[in-house]
DNA sequence: CTCTATTTGTACGTATGTATG
DNA sequence: TCATACATACGTACAAATAGA
C-alpha cells in the first residue's frame, strides 16, 4: 500500500504523542512554524495535521496563542 | 462576530443539501472545478469542506472519480 | 493498448486577517 | 506599537486513478 500523506503521518504522530502522555492534557503543542522546521514540511501538511486532530478532539486551537491537547481525550476514530 | 470561514459555510450548504435530500445517498456532488466556479472560491476552500464532510462521514471521495453522498448518512456533529 | 481528459489527492508557497501578550 | 501565532484564503504544480476515444 502506498505511504500515507504526510498530513496523515504527522497527526498519526501526534495523537500517539498525545496517546502515550507524552503530550499531556492542557500542554502546549509546537507552534505550526516548529512543527514546519522540525518535520521538513509546508505549513499546509502542519495545518492539515492539526486541522483533522482539531475535528477529532484531540487538541484544540486557540486563535493567537497556540494549539493545546484537549482536556478530555477522545476514542480513536478509525480502526486501521 | 466576523462571518463564519468560506470553507464552514461551503460545508454548511452541501450538508445541508444532503440532509434535505436534494443530494441522495450515492449521488455524486459537483467537482471541485465546478464548486470552485459556482461558488467563487479558491480550491483549497472547496478541497478544505469536501474534507470536513470526508472526515464527518457525509461523503466519500472516490480518486479520479468523484465526490459521493454517504450510504449511510451520520448524526450531526455539532450542535450549533 | 495507448493516449487524453477529467477529477480527486497531495504538497508547496505566499499573503492577509485575527487574536493575544 | 510590535512580535508571535493561529486561521483563512489564493494560486500553482504534480501525482494518481479512472473513464472514454
Amino acid at each position: 500500500m502506498p505511504a500515507k500523506a504526510k498530513w496523515a503521518q504527522l497527526a498519526d504522530h501526534l495523537r500517539e504523542r498525545i496517546e502515550s502522555g507524552e503530550l499531556a492534557p492542557g500542554e502546549k503543542l509546537p507552534s505550526t512554524a516548529q512543527l514546519k522546521e522540525e518535520h521538513g514540511v509546508s505549513q499546509t501538511v502542519v495545518r492539515q495535521a492539526i486541522f483533522l486532530l482539531q475535528t477529532q478532539g484531540w487538541v484544540e486551537g486557540v486563535h493567537g496563542v497556540g494549539v493545546f491537547v484537549a482536556e478530555e481525550l477522545p476514542q480513536r476514530q478509525d480502526g486501521s
